[in-house]
DNA sequence: TGACAGGGGGTGT
DNA sequence: ACACCCCCTGTC
């Protein structure tokens, strides 16, 4: 269950080790989760990095009791597969993210799979991330993420030291036609601030107007950021998996993706996007083989 | 083992 | 509709 949640397309920043625990960064955190053979989860970290994680864990992860009410209210009792898919990932939950770095992770993620995505960001934390306190845990030790820094581990770049980072640079971080959209709109925060932590405080369809004026961010991304990195459960992202389960589910044979994202907003109602995770982890790991 | 297509969780024109 | 950019994956 763990790596649906840090590994199935929310998060770029999670690796599973040899052991089958997570490793994972996020904001200035850097921890390691578990699994026991009891199926409760544990968590170490740095012991400078250790103060008060467990609060902060507790929300990235959304372990507060909130989240089990909210599946409730979807609507699995008249929607066969709805049902279905909740019964097949209990436990998968939507992070909460840092919202600058959930759309960071994003604006990278255009016609990119998972395993893409993760290298690309993992070269802009090494890259161009501050880095964090140095590990001294062997077990720890060994998983550096780029060439420049092996034994530390870096934050994702802010917006701020993003704007500083001249194109080619990023454009040697495998991002490809990425990195101009990632240049201009870190060009953009840095001349509009506040704009960033304004638009996360605004209700979802202003906010999700507001992203949508940055170059590289549509419909698309924008709901995303919304649903992983600002915990706005209505968002409602529609992409080519969401388009073929919708098809395939639902009978919505050649719909359009505005006219499906309609369709999820007013069938799944106002935690759309807490279905839609579900419908996306099922169709992932059991829509492939199906044709 | 190495080369070569083919395609990829989207956006902008 | 098609370009954008180029890495990953499967296949020969």
């Amino acid at each position: 269950m763990l790596q649906e949640i840090l590994d199935g397309g929310q998060a770029f920043r999670w690796s599973r080790e040899a052991s089958g625990s997570w490793l994972g960064v996020f904001g200035s955190n850097v921890v390691r989760l578990t699994l026991n053979s009891n199926g409760a989860l544990q968590w170490s970290a740095p012991s400078a990095h250790a103060a008060d994680l467990e609060t902060t864990l507790i929300h990235y992860l959304a372990l507060d009791g909130e989240f089990t009410r909210q599946i409730d209210s979807l609507p699995w009792r008249s929607d066969l597969h709805l049902n279905r898919c909740l019964t097949a990932f209990p436990g998968l939950r939507i992070l909460r993210q840092p919202f600058g770095e959930t759309l960071l992770g994003f604006l990278c993620s255009a016609t990119k799979q998972i395993v893409q995505i993760k290298q690309m960001v993992a070269l802009l934390a090494a890259r161009h991330g501050a880095p964090l306190l140095e590990i001294k845990t062997t077990a720890l030790s060994d998983r550096g993420t780029g060439q420049s820094s092996p034994d530390r581990f870096h934050r994702l770049p802010t917006w701020s030291e993003l704007a500083l980072v001249p194109e080619t640079e990023l454009r040697a971080c495998l991002l490809g036609f990425r990195a101009r959209y990632i240049h201009q709109t870190a060009q953009f925060i840095a001349a509009n601030p506040g704009w960033l932590q304004e638009t996360e405080q605004l209700p979802y369809t202003m906010a999700k107007e507001r992203l949508c004026q940055l170059p590289g961010v549509g419909e698309k991304v924008a709901d995303c950021v919304l649903l992983f990195g600002a915990g706005r459960l209505e968002a409602f992202p529609v992409d080519v998996w969401i388009i073929k389960a919708m098809a395939k589910r639902y009978g919505l044979e050649g719909w359009k993706p505005a006219q499906i994202a309609h369709f999820g907003r007013t069938h799944f109602g106002a935690l759309a996007g807490l279905a839609q995770q579900y419908l996306f982890a099922y169709e992932r790991k059991f829509g492939r083989q199906e044709i």
